[in-house]
DNA sequence: TCAGGTGGGGAAAACGTTATCAGCTGCCGT
DNA sequence: ACGGCAGCTGATAACGTTTTCCCCACCTGA
């Protein structure tokens, strides 16, 4: 009897010792290939069974090449949109058979880009996904080497880089947001931001696309963190802002954190203000008022960047891009302005 | 010039040649040993450059036995609690110099189990970290082989099995809020519990503690899925039985969907009943009123299982288990009961 | 001058698996 | 009777690293 210390994990020799048969014989059938007895296969596999046998994933694709693992470099993990997509791409590889590991950027500084590929790469990866968000997650793209399978999955309408893009149209959500206010009677729409860089984000672009084809002015944009604080201090300011009467937000935390605001200052949503989130987080429709919002399929996103992912894997050439159209989700938080 | 399909990822041995030196010495610089001359570990380090060599992780972990790779498994992602730990066990992996990877049990059954098992050991784990928050969680980890380094993270009180346990203290968390409930003046306090089985459910236990130290009637516990709908369909019973003057729910979401209930049904919070929830999930701060709640620090629940697997990777015996005790959020939700 | 370190570097083995190849049975068709 | 061809199996060679072993050159002290 071994003591645990020095105990080793069966390896396909002791497996073939065990069912006395020869090694690549195990191989053949662990791997299903037909040209083996059945009366082998069954010592092989009660060999297996006794011995708790389990192939050691480096070795198999080291010499084999097959790679099981899909790595995700993203910005961050636990935000509501980062965490649907990951689930996405986790569900889509567990049908495939693959794993996915998850590296966060955590900038998009260089060397926090270097550091993350870095480790992602030191893993026996088959390709990598890429969470266009942020910052971080557009830097890491383009710092990934040549020659290596790469999918991004992001919020344009159109692909950025040179590699296949899983995308949720914001930029035609955007415009169906700020068209329903107009429609609803509003003179103009403002618009909170996220902290994406210059004029990138298709939300703020349907926006202005919106507002432009309406003829109507185009109020300066409110630049905010993603977070729920942010919108309370621009909620702050636009309580003390008689032009306002309709508030387009670039994500749900933005709308809540000034819907709050507004309330406490004794502002009436959508009385006085009406607002308009984006994301669909499944609280938002627990608010009171429950908030009109645009839905965005991120577990969908997820999923599509994996199908990209193994297609490009697979040797595929030209494998097209996906883009798939957030809908517009009405509810309590928008009315006609007053009077 | 290669074609790009010919392209054939560098190996230690295209370094070697083009620093001319050996392959051993290559190794050498990677891994940081001494006894290599400054100017042939220059050389190498220029022809890594040139060549964008990668190691290949496979075959190091092969041939050197040391792993990478920390694999969770874990019932879901996306919700709130397993998002945020999952994000506590990635970011102290990273800093380790170690990658996460992520498998979902899609439920208790074994079936689901095993494959989910398999899936995950068909990597080169170095070991694995159970999230231990539902059954297809527990059962996993009860489904482990033995000999493999794992540790598991949960909400019980004392460890259960007998790995490590990286816990958070539900069970004296529960106590305190109810106590707090009691405080105010409450007769009782009726408690919405999870899904989780039997009486193993460390909120509950809290709640029944206090109750019965208090010595006041422990009313009948009312079942929930997690979500807030389950919530929101206990708020209309609720509304309709008149001796319900504070209620203690087992999670965040199912707080908010009850107070929507209330809300719809023309009952006031706190002024007709009392509600208190559990997990501080970061928008509950904003609700109207804002929900007083439990501070579950999930992240720091998953940096310290990692450390916990840490030390069991590396050979400790008796590694001990870690527990954390979460804190009371009095917010606006409750107050004393009328009259 | 020579024994005995010591810093430095290469040859070769090893890790656990899969791929390739060759060999051994039978059995078929001529 | 014999070539050929399935069906089956085992030696052996890879895969890309790290590790072990050994050798060489140089330096030191006697």
């Amino acid at each position: 009897m071994a003591s645990p210390k020095s105990y080793r994990a069966p390896v396909l020799a002791d497996v073939a010792k065990a069912a006395e048969v020869s090694v690549p014989t195990v191989s053949r059938v662990l791997n299903g290939s037909k040209y083996v007895a059945p009366e082998l296969a069954q010592r092989v596999t009660e060999a297996i069974q006794t011995l708790g046998y389990r192939p050691n994933g480096a070795a198999r694709s080291m010499r084999s090449g097959r790679r099981t693992l899909v790595s995700v470099l993203a910005g961050a993990t636990a935000n509501y949109g980062y965490a649907r997509t990951l689930q996405g791409v986790e569900t889509a590889a567990r049908r495939a058979g693959m794993t996915v590991s998850i590296t966060v950027v955590e900038s998009g500084d260089d060397e926090h880009v270097r550091a993350a590929i870095d480790l992602t790469l030191a893993q026996p990866t088959a390709g990598v996904i890429v969470l266009e968000f942020d910052r971080a997650g557009i830097n890491a793209a383009r710092a990934l080497p040549e020659g290596l399978p790469v999918v991004v999955a992001g919020g344009g309408s159109r692909r950025t880089g040179h590699v296949p893009a899983a995308l949720i149209d914001e930029r035609t959500a955007g415009r169906q947001a700020t068209e329903y206010l107009l429609h609803l009677g509003h003179k103009t729409v403002h618009h909170i931001a996220g902290p994406t860089e210059g004029k990138h984000s298709g939300r703020t672009e349907g926006w202005r696309a919106a507002l432009a084809a309406a003829g109507v002015p185009v109020p300066q944009i409110m630049r905010a963190e993603w977070d729920a604080s942010a919108g309370y201090r621009w909620g702050e300011r636009i309580a003390g802002m008689s032009d306002v009467t309709a508030v387009f937000c670039a994500n749900d935390d933005i709308a809540l954190g000034l819907m709050r605001a507004l309330s406490d200052r004794g502002l009436d949503v959508p009385g006085d203000i009406s607002v308009v989130g984006f994301d669909d987080q499944p609280l938002v429709a627990l608010w009171r008022p429950s908030l009109t919002t645009v839905d965005q399929d991120f577990e969908d996103l997820g999923a599509r960047a994996f199908g990209l992912l193994a297609q490009v894997v697979d040797g595929e050439e030209g494998v097209a891009s996906s883009v798939s159209t957030p809908q517009l989700v009405v509810r309590e938080s928008t009315a006609p302005p007053k009077g």
